[in-house]
DNA sequence: TCAGTTATTATAACAGCGTTATGCTTGCGT
DNA sequence: ACGCAAGCATAACGCTGTTATAATAACTGA
């Protein structure tokens, strides 16, 4: 059990490196992330980084992926009432509070997801296997799919509908406020709390069935 | 009239800089630009960038200029029917349409808007001017309020509602389908199609007043 | 038109980056 | 205990943006 357990020597140098290279993305962005500084801080050489990742790129893939998994730990905190739209609205609350919260990780989740040459550098998308796949598969976006499979079967939502299609629309929108919020287009917190509330309610409302929309109206003027 | 009027030397060399960057932009994403290249290829030196664009971060502010401005042509092109809901269905497939035929110039767009230490190094935020109002007054955003303006002229969205917060809902909400979609988030492209209309018609339909959604449906009926 | 001043550019150097080649050193398996 | 393989430190390579210096071009004023 040397190398097949956890906790050996590499494991602890690989973790010492990704915390580092943690505080060094939360410090000053993806940009700041330098191999050597990265390395005097650890009190290594560069080449650890070569050993435990297979590069730079790598060290990015491992923070990317910690930050899905911070956001799923922040959607899978987020209150699960019984009403599965009041659920969708706090896993949407989830989503802000943790790109609010994050957002160098949030930055870093876009700028590895977005730029063209990023996915052409890293994979030739020779439909070995495309990125969707590994996205849907996600617990974040698990969570969010769960969430439309109860609004279609409690009727909230069309039952006939493609789940996939919803809970897009939901996240493409959530995203969207999001990016545009810590891109600094919002003239203050309350403005864009609000402007945030009034979109994701509009594209709520618009993909709900008139019970669902029922429904969801007693909520909001009950609350 | 030597440097007040334009088409001076130095505008020249100015131009022919801004179009191989842009050549570079489109051929390699934000990533491949580099001046030593990019003065290569103009025949000078990188002296040339400090002297037009004061370095290289004034020539990519120059690239994103260069976007916004290709940006409000697309959606100027783009056709203006009598009724304002459908100029706003035009505007969006304007803006998809963009996106998907600039990606790189998207790509800069977002990565020059979105990430922190970008709007950190550039200016610092002693609420000198903020950068809400560079985009809210720019022609492409002024074009996107005077169509949801028509809207609430019209009934079609609340009269009293706040325009800016209407525009913003749909700006977010395109914004972050394009993103998404350039991102790879899409198995086909009549699913990400499919998902685009879906989702910007039910933004759209959420911000509707009852004789708005009377009418949008009517259309949507028709064709 | 000519002299002086200013602005622009080419060359080279500087500091930093990710990556890679080369030994040394360490630790594990036999 | 020995031998071998893996990991790391050192240094170098090629690249980046930026800056100092010196020469050149252009424009201004007499």
């Amino acid at each position: 059990m040397s190398t097949s357990s956890a906790g050996s020597r590499r494991d602890a140098q690989r973790k010492a490196l990704l915390d580092a290279a943690s505080e060094m993305l939360m410090h000053g962005g993806p940009e700041a992330i330098s191999l050597r500084k990265l390395a005097a801080k650890v009190g290594t050489s560069t080449m650890a980084v070569y050993t435990s990742f297979g590069g730079k790129d790598g060290l990015i893939t491992a923070l990317f992926e910690e930050a899905f998994d911070r956001l799923t730990v922040a959607q899978q905190a987020a209150e699960r009432p019984a009403e599965p739209l009041l659920w969708l609205a706090n896993l949407s609350r989830a989503y802000r509070d943790f790109a609010l919260g994050n957002p160098s990780y949030y930055a870093l989740m876009i700028s590895a997801t977005l730029p063209v040459p990023a996915s052409i550098r890293h994979k030739e998308p020779t439909a070995d296997e495309p990125t969707a796949r590994t996205i849907a598969s996600h617990p974040s976006y698990q969570n969010l799919l769960d969430a439309v499979n109860a609004c279609m079967a409690e009727g909230s939502m069309p039952r006939d509908a493609n789940p996939t299609l919803l809970a897009d629309a939901l996240w493409a929108t959530v995203h969207g406020l999001c990016s545009l919020e810590l891109a600094g287009f919002h003239e203050s917190a309350e403005e864009a709390a609000e402007r945030f509330s009034v979109t994701t309610g509009a594209v709520l409302r618009g993909l709900l069935t008139p019970e669902g929309l029922k429904k969801y109206e007693s909520f909001t003027q009950a609350t």
